[in-house]
DNA sequence: CGACTCTCAACTGTTGACAGTTGTCAGAAG
DNA sequence: CTTCTGACAACTGTCAACAGTTGAGAGTCG
């Protein structure tokens, strides 16, 4: 476990738990805590420069999130995701995320898509300058999509999915060519969108996100 | 708030937190704690037998179901749907539910539905001997479809949305004839997976809980 | 040598007290 | 009468200490 130290209250008057959760999320998705790894809640309030009360709040809201997992009287673990469950959450992102692609081409107010094709070509732009294998804005594409839908329950639900597949995945960074790949296939999504073609848009979002689950899974099974 | 006390620990060695939410969860769904009341963590504390920590784990893990909203500094309180919230809700969990059943439909092992099938027979007898108007086994019926899709984080999500549409409407026990018509609609679902039809289930299935929720929203839009 | 028991250290669960914040209400000013 | 101000009461956020549980390891017995 690396060191790690509470943020100066630049939120205004988050409380320590909530900037606890933030800290906690970020280690865990950024490997500073690994898959298995217990928490000791007494060297990590420590380290955090807080009290145990704070700290256990902020386990249990991550632990409600999916990013952890509470063993009763033994304490709070990072989760090891098998290849099965990492199905299953894909899977579930399927489900919302073509949900949301759904309402958004039945949307009468077609601003919001315009919004999503310009931070395609952000994107694409990025990819190009960089040659960065990451294409740290996927994420943005999936979150806009959601954000468009306008259903706060949807957004947080599939926020919860994805922030769990992310942790699954952290140790496999996606290739490049994939990226390159998964650009394409947003635009055929965007494409779909624009037309107003909810099936389309929800086949072609299913058949993108069915080929990340495949990259990640071959990326999983296959560990270093 | 009705008076309340902690549950002797029939189940086993759980955590008073543990405790503690199931009780919570029970006040607020059967309206012990109505919408936009506010929680008083010592009283309620104390109501409980238990000291404010416990409380507040528990609290803050509703919280995270959606059935407590929380305001820093303020405390905690029971939510008020709106109608178009519960709109919302409706509408995320026809996203899960319909991407169950298409699960179901696909299933090789096709024992599940059999299960599914007695549980309406029991439904359908019960109905007709004591006519009741509450059709408690609805519930049942949606909660086997989701178990059967085998996939735990679908249906912990689909739960949890099923959680807050019950508090949303829990004003307003559903009416007699919504009752047997839910019925009938659950066996024409129940046919669709029998026939392995995928598209038809869902189709189904969604026509279905819209009807609920237009339902719904007339019993709540129309309040006594 | 293996299995069982007992002791103990480490840790989580819980508690009661303290600190800081928020909304309220009486009273003064306009 | 309305509006602002300032103290106060009630409550949530936080802390440090206590209690109960768990897993591990030394020691013992077969």
């Amino acid at each position: 476990m690396a060191g790690a130290s509470m943020p100066a209250p630049l939120d205004g008057d988050a409380t320590y738990a909530d900037r606890s959760v933030a800290v906690l999320r970020t280690m865990i998705l950024d490997g500073s805590l690994s898959p298995g790894e217990r928490l000791n809640e007494v060297h990590l309030s420590q380290a955090l420069g807080i009290s145990r009360g704070p700290l256990r709040e902020a386990v249990r809201r991550l632990t409600s999130e999916g990013l952890l997992h509470l063993v009763p009287h033994r304490g709070a673990f990072v989760p090891a995701f098998t290849s099965g469950q990492l199905a299953d959450l894909y899977q579930l992102r399927i489900a919302l995320e073509t949900h949301a692609a759904r309402l958004i081409a039945e949307l009468e107010d077609r601003s919001g898509v315009e919004e999503l094709a310009t931070a395609l070509d952000d994107a694409a732009t990025l990819l190009d300058e960089q040659d960065s294998a990451a294409y740290p804005t996927d994420q943005d594409f999936h979150g806009t999509l959601l954000r468009l839908a306008a259903n706060p329950a949807l957004i947080e639900a599939a926020e919860s999915v994805s922030a769990r597949i992310s942790l699954a995945r952290s140790r496999s960074a996606s290739q490049p060519a994939r990226a390159r790949a998964a650009l394409a296939e947003h635009r055929e999504i965007l494409a779909a969108l624009v037309g107003g073609d909810a099936d389309a848009a929800a086949r072609l979002l299913r058949a993108h996100l069915e080929r990340s689950l495949d990259n990640a899974t071959s990326l999983l099974d296959a560990p270093s």
